[in-house]
DNA sequence: CGACTCCTTGAACACTATCAAGACAGGTGG
DNA sequence: CCACCTGTCTTGATAGTGTTCAAGGAGTCG
């Protein structure tokens, strides 16, 4: 229930300044004095995770700010019975809880080993209001966010099965690219199931589809979470349908 | 194309100082001295729009920020072959574009007849480094808007017709509360067809669906676009399934 | 090498979409 | 004021995409 209390943190215990990370790296400072860094850096904390961890789960109190260091997780919700819907995933330099004031929305596990660096959320509102460079920097991640999200809107109110995944497999390129990442091969840490609950799907129905990709040879699967697009001028085709 | 052009705004021609809106009215400005809602009035002026006007076209260069003074907008998002998204509807006192720096990501259309306050984006952003009160209230807006479209993702994702049709009438009932309107009846502007492209269902569907709802006391209809909830309990548990 | 989880494939079913009329306004003009 | 016209809404019959249920295969880790 609560989450990351028990974590293995072997070379970083929570509390200590984090070694690992280094927030210069972050995106976000970008525009940052050398002292601005340091006050930040001198209020996070490193967590380490094993895969499938829980990292917050829903409705708990937003205590934290995260950000993602190495490692992937996903973002979901719950319905009472127990249906799933996947909000989204997180790969390293994105964050997590920056939007939530008083408790999460979504509940956050680790997919692979991962690793976060910690922000008190008192303590970076504090410095929001200090360094304003700060909060320009995370409502534009907002906004970013609030496109990728209607994009995820149109892809579940209206594409069909085929348009979904593909739509997927553009989406993790296009992540990697913009992690300085080659576009190919694919990395594809979760399960089948992961991303049948991320595209509104079934396991069998994603799994099938992804059969029909190969063997029209839009893609090549290596190993089965590597996987590698072959021809990406047909699959952004189907992934728009523009 | 141009969109917000041709309007005819008898008694506010563009440019002009905003009559009729007294930006005190917006939430926005709880917080600001008299001075700051002074120079926030002073950028701002009015348009005028009969229903179906668009407002925006997605892709069209951002140069404005807009409020929602009177009336009812659809936001929407196109597929290639004419599929369409809508990705929210818009009441008195919502924002337009404001997380759009370059170019707006959906297209906007009153339903009915329209009054906004539209703020050029350069000046607004000015006022925003002055004045950090206002992005943080813009910033908290955002945060909200950003958990009711997961709540969006959830539905689209893994409900059922008829609990998207239960949830999109809850939300509607939650927002005249906000309002400060009666939760009771429910003011329906919008068709069949943008609820159904609004919940990932056709026409005939909400249709059906809704004449359901009417058959088992959940809801009652007076006048096609009036609707009354009668039975609140079930209809939350259905939308829920929580 | 066996137990696990994850993935794939098959067959039948179900929910919603599609196709097709008809009913019901709301607005316009005779 | 009524008839008409147009767009919206409703309802019915049929079909299809994706789900459900079920089982077999593949990769992994002890």
């Amino acid at each position: 229930m609560q989450s990351i209390s028990g974590e293995k943190s072997a070379n970083a215990p929570i509390g200590s300044p984090c070694d690992d990370c280094d927030i210069r790296d972050l995106a976000i400072c970008g525009a940052l004095r050398a002292d601005e860094v340091q006050r930040l850096t001198s209020i996070l904390s490193s967590v380490e995770l094993a895969a499938g961890d829980p990292i917050v789960d829903e409705g708990e109190a937003a205590h934290y700010v995260y950000t993602l260091t190495a490692g992937t997780v996903r973002l979901y919700k719950l319905l009472a019975d127990g249906r799933r819907s996947v909000t989204g995933f997180l790969f390293p330099g994105d964050f997590l809880g920056v939007s939530h004031r008083d408790a999460y929305g979504f509940g956050a596990e680790a997919i692979t080993p991962t690793t976060l660096c910690r922000f008190p959320r008192p303590k970076l509102e504090a410095l929001l209001e200090e360094i304003p460079t700060l909060e320009h920097r995370l409502f534009a991640r907002a906004s970013e966010e609030m496109s990728l999200m209607q994009e995820q809107i149109v892809l579940l109110g209206r594409k069909t099965a085929a348009e979904r995944v593909a739509s997927f497999f553009r989406g993790l390129a296009a992540r990697q690219v913009k992690r300085h990442l080659p576009a190919n091969p694919l990395s594809v840490p979760m399960t089948r199931t992961d991303i049948a609950d991320y595209l509104g799907l079934t396991t069998e129905t994603v799994s099938r589809t992804i059969t029909q990709l190969k063997k029209k040879k839009l893609i090549s699967i290596e190993n089965g979470s590597r996987i590698r697009i072959e021809d990406e001028e047909q699959l952004d085709e189907l992934a728009e349908a523009l």
